[in-house]
RNA sequence: GGGCUCGUAGCUCAGUUGGUUAGAGCGCGUCCCUGAUAAGGACGAGGUCGUUGGUUCGACUCCAACCGGGCCCA
């Protein structure tokens, strides 16, 4: 007996229930252990930021990341599926400051660096809790238990043993950079925070006069280079006026403005003239064109004379008057004067261009670049009048000093325009005007502009490694391919170094220790080895036994609860400590105070998941590289690179875990990865909370379950696609599969249960193999082993989207074809040996089916398995399972608990027959086009008729289909099925080219012949095709011989015939109705109504009834004649042409006829 | 502005080394079938395959430019 299922099948729940049975039965514990020993598949799980409640879009990456892990394990790898968490960084920080109300590091460091890394712990673990549900729910077997966390000891003390290597190695540096910077938080931006908070802006556009210095020999020239501007808060720390060699640049005369500047002359770029003019509404005269090179050396005086003015050194002059001694000889001035720049366009501006190198990159490279033609590597300061809270410093004219920089935009502009002055008495300010262009802001505070401001920072050399990143790209199998050569080897291409440090509190520490006697620096591998330094302590005057100690025991008194000791390898506890200086003698060593980058974290988790190099080795060895990841495509520049890049350094080292001396191959650290599409929301937009445009993934979970987000995900589009999340496309696919799938367990666990039907080969019901059973049976059996092929072959090379079409096509056939053809043999009294074919066959694919879907949608396999096994549970859980393997039709005995424990099926080549599955395609398009025909001559089905005629296209066809004759009768409710060979009385001809055949045999003459055969009596084309093999044509003159090959003979219906076409053939049925067909048609009508009362009436489907009826004369001889035919039909066990009083009737019409009906169960059916 | 990617039916998406008649599901309309009923089937309407050029005997497919969306970068 199967376990009966509910009349009301609810997806939710059955999950529910099944999470449930899972835990009880520790099945993903079990399903990890009984591969213990097999070859491992190795799976990274990239580490979600515990920042945030998880969306549909992490739903899609944590759906791929299962399937792919529970398909290998079913095919016998090891599949160790570690989870991990993303713990440490701004967006952290960020999320605490909300729930502290407040935002600066002067609030942070007010509210304590100590109690703020407690409330980042505290928020991070708050959404770790909302994931693992998720997690859970989605039915993503991963382990949380032991997950890998980036705070953890173990974790930092692997990160510091990557960064201590790459520091060895030289390739850890402090240097100079412009970033993007977040004055209010007192930090740089990481690429990808900067590119979240592009919007766009209206900012101040000046052109600013720089007058020029008269050259060395010369008179006094009264011209001004005109430069161009969007930040005038850079002009007080002006350092050069940029120009490109080889464009053109014109002396101009302005005739000057009426109300103030006499007329004057400009340098400004020869092909921006006429616009420029058209700015300022005059007319810009041309005087001399010279190229860039000759401008080259130039001095001018900057706007704000205050950094000209300074004393670089105490005793010098000025800056603005210094010159200093360079590497090839001679010497140059040390600032304001006209320099070369590749960069230099004239798409907008003036084509000379300001330079202020601490607030841009290119500007700083352009100060990089004079430096290094100076002998000494010191002649040229940075020049900088703004703090790295945004405020202007010492450096600013008194007026501007310790004000935010973008609120004295306008007072400098007006101090421009009212106050300065050329020498001859023009103000500097030429224009001014307003732009609206894309600039960044803090993603995390919308109202702070970031600005780009020169920061001494520490980076990763990764530049170097370009070749190797690029080499190691190439090995990846990237799904979709163009990610290697498209985004991602670009992004490789294009590589800097990597920027490491922040300037925040919640992160991994940056472990270089800094002698203060001498500068010199060493760097730390992990907290054992900074414990053994030589006088290592973290005693403070405060707390001489030490800062962690002492803190512990502080709280301990105050009855706080204990502080996590993870923090001790953080900030501030790891500030305290310091060591002897092997350097200088009596010196101490004392941690920089910046932290890291939190993708580096990330990025080392293929090590640092292990804790390697302190524990691991061994599995580290074998757990490089990964077989398989899977993010989405924002994670290009993110995870994946952080991974690659960070393998690729360190790939000698992570070599030596393995024993070996030689490096380890490409690929590292991942040989395939899936990146997918972004999701959007119902109405196409990036997914947004506030404008609420997607649902929950816990209303999805219990409106539909996760099942049906799951199938989705893997059969609606390419993984890689951006997609829609629509809750309607989540229906639809639940209703197209889950909805179908059900329906055909539901009528295999009825009609199982009615007819006491035994799966057991041996001692349940009469079991035969395949190849004895009838056609039917064979094909869908056929079609369960290509199915599973095709699924294997797609699945093996990671592509889900074909696996899962074919697995809803072959649910369609199942359902559609094997179903509805096979009905009448569940239906009929007898038990003979073709009905327990039919259960052997229905249970058998079923029983399949659900191990081959169970990758896919977990939950429903385990429902269908255990619905199907009788809903076993295990007495003592956990004892070893048993081996599997399931045949169609033939379940070994001692299958395991569930489904997941199975070994995913293997086809068997002795089942496939390819001729049956064509004929069976063939027959269905054919019984499909005899369907049209009725309802064109609007015959309903229940109506017989006395024959079909069938002109197929290729002729040969019909010895194939006349096997399945009967099927096809039966189907379209005919008596006789015929093939006719040359039937013109029915249809008329057609011969078309076949150009895939003609076009390369005949090339530009293939559309003549086109013409030739339109014009062709296609009847007698045909004979001659069909009786010689060829068709002559002339052509052009030419002759031309056709083969079948080179045409195809298209059929079509005459006129005037129940028929329907398409290019298999042409199907004519037979519209004749003779009186005998009329009275079948008649009891066909009778019965689908008393059906109808059974089911309204919802009797048992096996209870026996009495039937009452009272007709017209004309009914009454049919249905007395077919009495035993509807008996056998409805389960009639009387029949009686009277409605006795008080038995409920109805009344139903037979053609023209109204005829009563009334039945009522009859109470021992036993006889 | 640069790079990548996508543009096919009202909606969501397929479309296999270029082959002349571009498909599916949903939705809509008409009908049918039903002892699986949250089903199932048939038919119909609905497309200048983003636009314009080019290559080719032949272009949804290849190339170029442009337009529009998205992502990444600036």
């Amino acid at each position: 007996m199967f376990p009966p299922l509910p009349s009301k099948f609810e997806f939710p729940q059955s999950e529910r229930d099944t999470l449930a049975f899972w835990a009880r039965h520790r099945v993903f514990e079990r399903s990890l252990s009984q591969r213990a020993d097999a070859p491992v598949f190795v799976f990274f799980e990239g580490p979600p930021t515990a920042n945030g409640k998880p969306h549909p879009g992490h739903c899609l990456t944590r759906a791929m990341k299962d399937l792919f892990p529970r398909y290998r394990a079913m095919c016998g790898y090891s599949v160790g599926r570690k989870a991990g968490w993303d713990t440490h960084g701004l967006p952290v920080e960020v999320e605490v400051c909300k729930e502290l109300g407040i935002h600066t590091k002067a609030e942070i460091e007010a509210y304590g660096v100590e109690r703020f890394n407690l409330k980042c712990i505290e928020s991070v673990f708050r959404y770790m809790r909302e994931w693992e549900e998720m997690t859970t729910r989605l039915g993503f077997w991963v382990d949380l238990t032991d997950a890998y966390v980036t705070h953890h000891e173990s974790y930092v003390n692997s990160v510091w043993w990557g960064l201590k290597t790459l520091f060895d190695r030289g390739l850890l540096y402090q240097g100079h950079k412009v970033v993007w910077w977040w004055c209010q938080g007192g930090t740089a931006l990481s690429a990808g925070e900067v590119g979240e908070g592009y919007r766009e802006v209206d900012d101040p556009s000046v052109f600013v006069k720089f007058p020029l210095l008269p050259p060395k020999s010369g008179d006094a020239e009264q011209a001004s280079l005109l430069v161009w501007t969007t930040t005038p808060w850079t002009l007080i720390s002006n350092h050069f006026a940029a120009v490109h060699p080889n464009l053109e640049y014109a002396l101009v005369e302005d005739p000057g403005a009426a109300d103030g500047g006499g007329p004057e002359r400009l340098y400004v770029a020869a092909a921006l003239v006429d616009a420029l003019g058209k700015k300022v509404k005059r007319e810009l005269q041309t005087i001399s064109i010279c190229p860039g090179s000759a401008l080259i050396g130039r001095r001018y005086l900057p706007p704000f004379p205050e950094c000209y003015q300074s004393a670089a050194r105490d005793d010098g002059p000025p800056l603005g008057e210094r010159s200093a001694a360079l590497r090839e000889g001679g010497s140059a001035p040390v600032g304001w004067r006209v320099t070369a720049a590749e960069f230099v366009t004239t798409d907008s501006g003036t084509g000379l261009v300001h330079e202020a190198p601490a607030f841009g990159e290119v500007d700083f490279e352009l100060l990089q670049a004079e430096r290094r033609r100076f002998a000494s590597d010191d002649a040229i300061p940075l020049l900088c009048a703004v703090n790295p809270d945004g405020c202007f410093n010492e450096a600013a004219p008194q007026r501007y000093r310790g004000r935010w920089i973008k609120e004295c935009d306008k007072e400098l502009i007006r101090e421009l325009r009212d106050e300065r002055r050329t020498p001859w008495g023009t103000p500097l300010l030429w224009h001014q005007e307003q732009v609206r262009h894309p600039y960044p802001f803090c993603p995390r505070a919308e109202k702070d502009p970031l600005i780009q401001y020169a920061r001494k920072s520490w980076f990763v050399r990764t530049s170097r490694f370009k070749d190797d990143f690029l080499a190691n790209n190439a090995q990846i199998r990237w799904l979709p391919e163009h990610i290697r050569e498209g985004r991602f080897g670009d992004f490789l291409r294009n590589n800097v170094d990597w920027a490491l440090s922040r300037e925040r509190y919640w992160g991994t520490p940056l472990p270089v220790w800094v002698c203060e006697a001498t500068g010199k620096m060493e760097a730390v591998g992990s907290l054992p080895e900074l414990e053994r330094k030589p006088g290592a302590t973290d005693a403070t005057p405060e707390f001489p036994q030490g800062y962690w100690c002492g803190k512990c025991e502080e709280r301990a008194k105050a009855g706080e609860p204990p502080l996590p000791g993870d923090l001790r390898i953080h900030k501030p506890y790891i500030d305290a400590w310091t060591y002897d200086s092997p350097f200088s003698p009596g010196a101490r060593m004392r941690r920089v105070t910046e932290v890291i980058d939190c993708w580096w974290d990330s990025g080392s988790m293929p090590f640092a998941q292990w804790g390697y190099p302190l524990k691991n080795a061994d599995t580290l060895a074998q757990r490089l590289p990964a077989d398989f990841i899977s993010e989405a495509i924002d994670q290009t520049r993110g995870w994946f690179y952080a991974l690659l890049a960070i393998s690729t350094l360190l790939r000698g080292e992570l070599s030596a875990a393995g024993g070996g001396d030689a490096p380890r191959a490409y690929p590292l650290p991942y040989r395939t990865c899936i990146v997918l599409g972004l999701m959007l929301g119902e109405d196409g937009t990036k997914m947004s909370k506030r404008l609420k445009n997607y649902r929950e993934p816990s209303y999805i979970f219990d409106a539909y379950g996760a099942d049906a987000m799951r199938w989705y995900f893997f059969s609606a589009q390419a993984p890689w696609t951006t997609v829609r999340f629509q809750e309607a496309a989540i229906r639809d696919a639940q209703r197209e599969f889950l909805v179908k799938l059900y329906n055909v367990v539901s009528f295999f666990n009825i009609y199982a249960n009615l007819d006491g039907f035994v799966p057991h080969p041996k001692s349940g019901s009469p079991w035969r193999p395949t190849a004895e059973r009838c056609e039917i049976d064979r094909w869908i059996i056929s079609e369960l082993q290509r199915t599973i092929a095709f699924v294997r072959e797609k699945m093996d090379a990671f592509e889900n989207f074909p696996a899962a079409t074919r697995l809803n096509d072959f649910v369609e056939a199942l359902s559609n074809w094997w179903v509805r053809r096979s009905r009448e043999r569940f239906w009929r009294s007898e038990k003979d040996q073709d009905k327990w074919d039919a259960y052997h066959t229905l249970y058998g694919t079923l029983l399949t089916l659900s191990m081959a879907i169970a990758p896919f949608t977990p939950f429903f396999a385990e429902f269908m398995f255990r619905s199907l096994t009788g809903n076993r549970e295990e007495s003592s859980p956990g004892t070893a399972p048993q081996p599997c393997s399931a045949s169609a039709g033939f379940p070994e005995t001692g299958l395991p608990v569930s489904v997941h424990l199975c070994d995913y099926p293997k086809p068997d080549e002795r089942l496939v027959d390819a001729a049956l599955a064509e004929e069976m395609e063939l027959v269905r398009q054919i019984v499909s086009l005899g369907r049209a025909a009725r309802t064109d001559a609007k015959l309903r089905t229940r109506q017989p008729l006395s024959r079909v005629e069938i002109i197929l296209s290729r002729s040969a066809d019909a010895e194939r289909l006349r096997p399945h004759e009967a099927l096809i009768a039966e189907e379209l409710n005919v008596r006789l099925v015929e093939f006719a060979r040359a039937a013109e009385e029915y249809v008329t001809y057609e011969v078309k080219p076949n150009f895939k055949a003609l076009g390369p045999k005949f090339g530009a003459l293939a559309p003549k012949i086109k013409g030739a055969l339109a014009g062709l009596d296609a009847a007698a084309g045909r004979r001659e095709l069909v009786t010689e093999g060829v068709l002559r044509l002339t052509v052009e003159g030419r002759t031309i011989e056709l083969t079948p090959e080179d045409v195809e003979i298209r059929l079509a219906a005459r006129p005037g015939w129940a028929a329907a076409q398409d290019r298999a053939g042409v199907v004519v049925l037979s519209t004749e109705l003779t009186p005998e067909l009329l009275d079948e048609g008649r009891v066909r009508e009778f019965i689908h109504h008393v059906q109808a009362l059974r089911k309204d009436r919802a009797f048992e489907y096996s209870a026996r009834i009495a039937l009452y009826t009272e007709l017209p004369a004309p009914l009454d001889g049919v249905i007395r004649g077919a009495a035993a035919w509807i008996a056998r039909e409805c389960l009639v066990e009387r029949l009686e042409f009277a409605i006795p009083a008080g038995v409920q009737s109805a009344e139903v019409q037979i053609d023209d006829w109204n005829v009563r009906l009334a039945a009522r169960p009859i109470a021992a059916a036993a006889s």
